[in-house]
RNA sequence: GCGGGUGUAGCUCAAUGGUAGAGUUCUAGCCUUCCAAGCUAGCUGUGCGGGUUCGAUCCCCGUCACCCGCUCCA
């Protein structure tokens, strides 16, 4: 076991030296993200946003959209991909989760001891059942260390002398008779408890067995299920993406850190369709594109890590094949480690079969430009998070910065930030208000943003570093006589005067840069 | 789910078994020609529920939420 003395690690980046506690502060003192039902007490595993967090939550959701939707990437072959998008009810027939083996796989039977206080999951418990005692020991554990354990308890170590069995397939009565898997003693471990991952509704009024239903613990399934109707709709050919943005439930045992495992949070997910001998370049060429797209709003590389899954953490889907790649970023609690902010799953064709199978309608498709070939597309599945996306980004702009008066800005791509630019009069008066708020009206049908006359200057920069204003147009008395403005940029504070006329040049001008 | 910690104003923190206080924010007004300035006034609070007590924010029990560790996370 790992030793207490280990060293504590040094914060290196931005990102590790944000302590958790003042970005949540932050997030509810100007308006990102409440605790949910606050007046209440709040609820475990849900969390609002407030004005300012939709406004960035949607900004991302857009970006991603158009990134996917409106204007795809080039494929390998210089043309444009051909990805459309759906947006499918959260509750579907409750086949459908049973098709994709949610129903009775999502849920993980977890046992307790009560000895060492610690949890395993029953599945990846084994039993070695001899006559003087069974042992619990971890799946797929050394012969060499399950003699060890074996020789400490003072137990005959010729493992053929013991009858392996999986712990669910071990008599609950009989689990008095087990030694857990870090325990000294006999009869520790607790009977298996459901922990079924899938918030259960019911349909219509009348609550009976047969309208029980679920609510949707990820939005992939809706893309498959439309499958064939958007084949049969939007006339796209193989390979193509169907893109779905929406939120999804899980009733997380532990929900943790923040807005990172909540149990009602959002997904942009695309499936893409394409050959089967083709999975391959199409999942490289997938990690690329998110990879980039990641960066392209504000997520630097060195906060950014691709990991490919081993193979004993690989979801059922995704068993064979090029297997799931996660994209993580290093989020304060995880640093100097990181936390999954996407995965890129090859999904094969498993879950088009299982729905061919479970619903009794013909998904193959007919590929005319290979020579009538028939055959199951495999699916290649970059699905973000993106109430993580919006943590790794405030994560990523929290900047402490003790010589400014507001201590910190949050230094967001501009393009991203909440409000792209504030409108402030120096002063209440002398006609500067006017100015401004003729300003406002101009530039509020183009960007989202704040016009502020109360209080001296200094306190509306402060407030606008600390919601991550990119730019500040300031009224003064020159402005009455020759039309220009300041414009303090938040990073710097660096001020430059431009022309009324070019104030919204200069924000299409720098808001298009990336 | 287990163990530990924390819960007082929007935020940061004081205090007390007997009418809860400061800074800051916020609001209004004055003032103010570029970075939370100054002056005046004002709003807001003991997470929730029970018990002990003449009286509980304080002591006790329960509960909820958050944080840390474990566990979990298709």
């Amino acid at each position: 076991m790992s030793s207490s003395a280990a060293p504590k690690q040094t914060p290196e980046t931005n990102s590790e030296a944000v302590p958790m506690k003042d970005l949540v502060a932050l997030c509810k003192r100007r308006g990102f993200v409440f605790p949910a039902s606050d007046i209440y007490g709040g609820l475990n595993g849900f969390w609002d946003f407030g004005p300012l967090g939709v406004e960035l939550k949607n900004n991302l959701r857009d970006l991603w959209w158009k990134s996917m939707v409106i204007t795809p990437p080039i494929g390998p072959d210089g043309e444009p991909l051909s990805i459309v998008g759906i947006d499918s009810a959260i509750i579907q027939n409750p086949k459908a989760w049973v098709a994709s083996g949610h129903v009775g796989g999502f849920s993980d039977p977890m046992v307790d001891c009560r000895e060492t206080k610690l949890r395993y999951r029953a599945d990846h418990v084994v039993v070695y059942q001899g006559d003087k005692a069974w042992v619990a020991m971890m799946e797929g554990e050394e012969t060499d260390d399950v003699q060890k354990r074996l020789k400490k308890l003072g137990l005959p170590q010729d493992i053929s002398a013991y009858k392996i069995v999986a712990l669910p397939d071990v008599d609950v009565a009989e689990y008095g008779k087990i030694i857990g898997p870090d325990a000294k003693e006999t009869g520790t471990l607790t009977p298996p408890r459901d922990f079924n991952l899938m918030f259960e509704t019911r349909v219509g009024a009348l609550a009976t067995s047969d309208s029980l239903a679920y609510l949707r613990p990820e939005t992939a399934q809706g893309i498959f299920l439309n499958y064939k109707n958007v084949l049969d709709s939007s006339r796209v050919k193989m390979p193509f993406g169907i893109a779905q943005i929406g939120k999804a439930f899980r009733n997380e045992v532990t929900p943790r850190n923040f807005i990172y495992r909540s149990r009602e949070f959002e997904q942009m997910e695309m499936e893409w369709f394409c050959h089967p001998s083709e999975a391959k370049m199409w999942f490289e060429f997938w990690i690329e594109a998110r990879r980039a797209w990641w960066k392209s709003v504000g997520v630097s590389d060195s906060s950014l890590q691709i990991r490919k899954h081993d193979q004993d953490e690989l979801s059922h889907y995704a068993k064979t094949g090029e297997g799931t790649v996660d994209i993580e970023f290093k989020f304060p609690f995880t640093a100097p480690g990181f936390g999954e902010l996407e995965g890129i799953a090859h999904r094969s064709n498993f879950d088009l079969t299982q729905h061919q199978e479970h619903s009794g309608q013909k998904l193959e498709y007919l590929d005319q430009a290979r020579d009538n070939e028939r055959y199951m597309p495999h699916v290649i599945e970059p699905a973000a998070g993106l109430t993580r996306g919006v943590l790794a980004v405030l994560a990523e702009a929290y900047t402490i910065d003790p010589s400014r008066p507001s201590g910190l800005y949050m230094n967001f791509a501009p393009h991203i930030a909440p409000k792209k630019a504030a409108i402030l009069p120096l002063i209440a008066k002398d006609g500067m208000p006017e100015v401004a708020q003729k300003l406002y009206m101009e530039l509020r049908e183009h960007y989202a943003i704040d016009l502020d006359i109360k209080q001296n200057i200094g306190k509306r920069y402060a407030r606008q570093d600390e919601i991550g204003t990119p730019y500040c147009f300031t009224i003064d008395n020159d402005t009455m006589t020759d039309q220009t403005v300041t414009v303090r940029e938040r990073n710097t504070m660096a001020q430059e005067r431009v022309s009324l006329d070019n104030v919204l040049p200069y924000l299409q001008k720098n808001l298009s840069k990336k």
